[in-house]
DNA sequence: AGAATAGTGTCTATGAGACAGTATATG
DNA sequence: CATATACTGTCTCATAGACACTATTCT
């Protein structure tokens, strides 16, 4: 196991001794420091210390981040406050750190701020060191990310025979102008479904409950997006034909996109991945579920079924075959007894959805002779 | 759409006078102020006010952080800092406010703490009045929600023909002593699938590399924690039989349990519905996906894939069948030319993993009559 | 009538399941 | 030898795919 690393945050200006000697206490007692760096002071501003490390042309706040950069990759943060007092650029500190629900310990009773203290998390920078290195050592080790998590929609529906999907263009940084897939911030009290629900409805008017929403994954690269840590889970959502696709509630303007197309332009952020694995997804679905028929509208005739499946699939279907399998299905269909008379030829029987939620038997893709390795 | 709404912060003992009219001016023009409550003030304490509205014997700490959520759950926070003056309470709750990507206005700009002030963030009530009811609400209205994310490990495995899962006791609140699924949190500069490797590593001291390792779903209700905002994915993992369970690093035990036992008994968290899902996800892999083999060692015989598929479907199967249908799928098996001779009988062939990740034909359940709706 | 679309019947190849039968070890 | 386990052959039935054929409309 490697070494404990502790960061310790205070007021270098009015008590750096104590921080050089808190820092000295916990390193010979095996620990890390990560901040602040033992080193010269460069400028004792009035309110803001600068090191010897810190680049001359950076601003304070800068620096700041980096600072907070650092305490954030840490085991725990150690609050040298004597007499209890904590300053401005502290208690800034403190409220992100615990935000992250990172360990904290204090010197001393902090004054003057209304945070709780936990029994335990006063003591001296060796007995810090104590609680750090001994067995204690994982319950403490506990550097945590906080994130704001998203959902993203890939809200599909076939368009002139063709599969398309719904995307915005951003109207703001990052990714300014470019498109992407419609999503938003998990809002208070909400669950990630409840988010996905709450956007659909915003982006396509739609009634949310009469639609399939899933997850299929949830993508949290590090980097994925330059705002910081953004944690976003993508749902499948599958819709009818719309006459015209509306922006909603939001300016943004929201349009269908041919899928095929898109995969090939450049989506916003990681949504061109996204994009791809859920439509991969989309294709398995429609094998074993019933959700093909989300994408007619109410009542729909075989070949509008059938239509579907050669659309998501990117295949043609022996129609005849087609038909047989699909009326075979288990409660998947159910005949309305209506006839479609509005095209030449004999006119087609209109279905409606039947309950089964699961396909049996299943209308398998033809075979494309696997990959291998 | 409903009035949007504001939290105004900042020195109550100061500037209160700014504050009440600061809230009027954005009340007249229409939106709704969160906090503070525009009321009389009992106790102008030295450095935290109280007003009559906050339960007597609530502690300073308390108040704070119920006023907290209130901000959290606004749309836009303005600070009221005549004079450019912050104090330690505000810089303390812009921290957290900052953590979690609210908006953030200023009415000067602030003095004395290295924070970033983006270009239009510091304006009048007025203007913040007009800007916020204006056609950049939606810009603007954007309640987030910090969380801490999590990765849960759902590992399985085969001990005597039965399906077991790998289960930790745990060792801290809450829910101490209940068992429940190894897991941890996500560390600076990981991905879900780091953390859920790592942990994967310090849980059963498998290579992680080797193992199947694949997302479920993503758990993320708002109350699935009482710590706070925690979202967690499930990930499988299919590991081969292991002699012994071990607690890798952690000083907490981890054992394997059968799967049917446990989803009778009471499991921490959510993690009961987790473990089922994940269950009812592996199931339905097994018939498409050559993971079944990841349940074997290095070498297994076909009894021993057929015995797996008997575990994990909780069915019999059909010996002759099976072996037939197993060799019959295309680069599932490599015949590795060695014979099993530990048992009596007639010693059987020895087979390794082919380089298929998908099996075709499939092997498919035995048909379960529909559910239906 | 001819074209277009919907829907059915039938033939064939393939795979699943049942089960008889063969192969090769141990005691 | 009996017994246990591994493995193969073959029969039957169900389903998938190909395609001929029938049904019902519009022009």
């Amino acid at each position: 196991m490697s070494r404990p690393t502790v960061a310790l945050i205070g007021s270098f200006r009015k008590h750096y001794d104590e921080v050089v000697e808190a820092a000295r206490s916990l390193s010979t007692a095996g620990a890390t420091i990560t901040s602040p760096p033992i080193l010269p002071i460069r400028d004792l501003g009035e309110n803001f210390v600068r090191f010897e490390s810190d680049p001359h042309s950076a601003l304070d706040h800068q620096i700041q981040e980096a600072t907070l950069e650092k305490i954030f990759r840490s085991d725990v943060v150690y609050v040298v406050n004597p007499g209890g007092y904590i300053g401005r650029t502290t208690a800034y500190e403190l409220g992100r750190i615990r935000e992250r629900g990172m360990a904290v310990f204090f010197a001393e009773e902090p004054k003057d701020l209304p945070i709780e203290i936990p029994d335990g998390a006063v003591l001296s920078a060796d007995s810090l060191a104590r609680v750090v290195l001994d067995c204690s050592v994982d319950a403490i080790r506990r550097p945590r990310v906080a994130a704001l998590p998203t959902a993203d929609l890939v809200v599909l529906t076939i368009r002139d025979r063709r599969l398309n999907v719904l995307l915005v263009t951003r109207g703001t940084e990052p990714h300014r102008g470019k498109l992407a897939l419609p999503g938003g911030f998990v809002r208070p009290g909400e669950s990630l479904e409840d988010t996905a629900k709450r956007e659909l409805v915003e982006e396509t008017g739609l009634d949310a409950d009469t639609l399939t929403l899933q997850q299929v994954r949830t993508f949290s690269g590090p980097d994925r997006d330059p705002r910081g840590r953004i944690v976003t889970t993508a749902f499948l959502a599958i819709a009818p034909n719309l006459p015209n696709a509306r922006g909603g509630t939001d300016a943004r303007r929201a349009d269908w996109v041919e899928v095929e197309e898109t995969l090939g332009n450049r989506l916003a952020f990681d949504h061109d991945q996204i994009l791809r694995e859920t439509v991969e997804r989309a294709r398995a679905l429609l094998e074993y579920q019933t959700i093909a028929a989300s994408f007619c509208g109410e009542v729909f005739t075989v070949t509008e079924l059938r239509e579907v499946y050669e659309a998501v699939w990117g295949t043609e279907l022996n129609a005849q075959n087609f038909h047989r399998k699909a009326k075979k299905a288990e409660k998947f269909l159910v005949n309305t007894g209506q006839k479609r008379t509005d095209q030449r030829g004999r006119p087609a029987a209109l279905y409606k959805r039947g309950p089964a939620p699961l396909l049996y038997p299943p209308m398998l893709q033809p075979h494309r002779p696997t990959a291998g390795s």
